[in-house]
Parts: C-alpha cells; structure tokens; sequence
DNA sequence: TAGTAAGTGAGAACCATTCCAATGTAACAA
DNA sequence: TTGTTACATTGGAATGGTTCTCACTTACTA
C-alpha cells in the first residue's frame, strides 16, 4: 500500500496534468509508483483487492489509457499476449527475458545521450516530430539461464 | 510479384534455416523480401491475392511465427491493434507516427555501435544473455504533421 | 449549492490470434 | 519411382485481452 508522500506525489501529478482527480485514478498511479513491476491488467486490479474491491477492469484500462496519453505511463509487451505498464518516472529501458518474459529496468550514466542523439539522427532523417523513444533489449535472464543449463549455478 | 533473383534468393534462405519449403512460406517470405511495408497478417493476404488465393490466415500466423522463431522477421505494434511484420535483412530501426501509425526505416553510419554498445552495456548490468534489440522512435509523420496544422506545407 | 461534463462499472461485443482435427504434402530412403 | 512419415495447411471453433455501451455517479466550477 501507498505511502502518504506518495499520495501526495501522484495527488499533484494528477493536478499537474489536468486530471479529475478519482480515487481510482489516485490508487492506480500510486500502486503504480510504489511498484516497479510492469504490472498487467490483472496484476493491478488484485493489487488493489484491499483499497478498490469493486473496481472494474474498464476502469483500469480506460486510467491506463489515460496516463499513456499524458506521458506518465508506457506500455510494453513481452510476448505473454497482455500488456504491461510502466510508470515512467525517471529514463530507463528495458531487457526482457525471451523465455519466461521477465521485465527489469536498466540504465547507465550516459544512456540519455544515447538516447537524445538517437532522437536527433531520427528526427534529421525521418523527418518526424520526435516525442519518444522505446528500447528493449531481449535475451535470457540468468534464472532462466541456470533453469536452461546454459549457465551453471555457482 | 516477386523477381526470380528473389525467388531463388528466399528459397536459399529457407534451405539454410532448414525449413520445409512450402509454396506458402515461399510466397509469403518472397512478398516480404520485396515490399518493406511492415504488413499486417491482413495486408500480407490481400497481397497474396494472385498467388495464393485460398491460404488460410492459420497459415500465415503460423508462417510469420516461424520466421519470428528463427530470426529472419521482427514484429512491431503501431497501435493499432494488429502485428506488423518486417523481414529484417538489414539491421534498421523504426520511426512511428503516433498518429497514423506509419512506420519507415531508420539507419545511419555508426547505429550497428550504438546497437552493440547497448546491448553490452545490458549484459554487464543486468546479467541477461543477449539475444537481440528493438529500437523504436515515436513522433509525427511529416504528412500528419501538415494535417494536423503542425507544419506548414511549403 | 447547482449544473454539467466527465468518470465509473457490469456486461456485451469485438476481433486478432490460437487451437483443433482432418486432410495434404515435402523430404528422405529404399 | 514409390512408400513412409513427420510436418504443414486449412477452415472453423475457441480464446482472451481490450473496447464499447449505457445507466449511474461524481468531481469540478461558478
Ligand atoms: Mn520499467
Ligand atoms: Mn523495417
Ligand atoms: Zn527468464
Ligand atoms: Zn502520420
């Protein structure tokens, strides 16, 4: 369960970005900010069993959908057909396990460079007004790999 | 309608993944080798009209996801709800309008380092065994950046 | 506090993708 | 060539994540 700063954050949040300010959306984006598991659907609606017992899976998707317009939440797909998101906080990409579809976040000390250059050089030969950017990077997670006997576990 | 060159070039290719050629994976890898529209399942069956009038869209999922297994093809979501597929023959990423959904190829001198730097920067961070990448970069068309008012057309 | 535009929730609808079982065929060996 | 067999194709049914609908409720503004 949220914290109270956290519920003061994601209270402003909201404000900042011109929200009616819901409980569920208050709930939802908290949940999402406390955790930092890529969360489904279903995984977000029995995180909230205690606080939104009643809340339904329109609602969530519709406060989703929400947050993807403002920027404050990103989706990823890891191959297990649902979608997963992501509140995006601060800069990060993601390395997803093929094989049991593991989400961690990664970023190193120049990553935004990377990523801002990544932008220039798109926007120069696309010619596309840029407002974002994905990065995954795929492969085996070392449980996985212990699991596959490719790595051994000592 | 494919050229002969890639009709023998995409046969060679099946025979190197050892895959059973079959008239529909043949046709259907040919189609992508030849158009880079990153098709849907729909457009790849509209596309196939002539030549393969009577293949059901089983085989054509189940045809895209062996291509997806061994490497030779990429799936991409734009948003609008169905998988697009690309034959990846030459390492590219994505731009995607986010209000179109149009995606073009992407390249410069020097992406392939970015690429392989990233994907070691991963490894060392979060101790997966890299497999691949997906890069995708999100912003406006240049046509929908005229259709919305964005840009004058000049 | 009243008015109103916007959000919620239960269930139905949607539709891209997968599953299934019957039929067809590519690859290989004799 | 022919026979064998494992694998591929097909159409239709099933699946399941997401969206839609609409009656009801609520958060904001004046
Ligand atoms: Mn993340
Ligand atoms: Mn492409
Ligand atoms: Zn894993
Ligand atoms: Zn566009």
């Amino acid at each position: 369960m949220a914290s109270n700063a956290v519920m003061e954050e994601t209270l402003q949040v909201l404000k900042d970005h011109k929200l009616r300010v819901t409980p569920q959306r208050h709930i939802i984006l908290a949940y999402l900010v406390s955790h930092h598991n890529h969360p489904t659907v279903e995984t977000i609606r029995d995180g909230l069993g205690k606080e939104l017992p009643n809340i339904g899976s329109s609602t969530i998707y519709n406060t989703l959908n929400t947050f993807v317009d403002h920027h404050l939440v990103v989706e990823l797909q890891n191959g297990d057909g649902s979608t997963h998101y992501d509140y995006f906080g601060s800069p990060h990409y993601h390395a997803i396990c093929t094989n049991c579809g593991r989400i961690v976040d990664v970023t190193y000390p120049g990553f935004d460079e990377t990523e801002r250059n990544l932008e220039k050089k798109t926007a120069e030969l696309s010619g596309y007004m840029i407002s974002g950017n994905h990065m995954e990077v795929y492969g085996l997670c070392p449980e996985c790999q212990i699991k596959l006997g490719i790595k051994s576990n000592d």
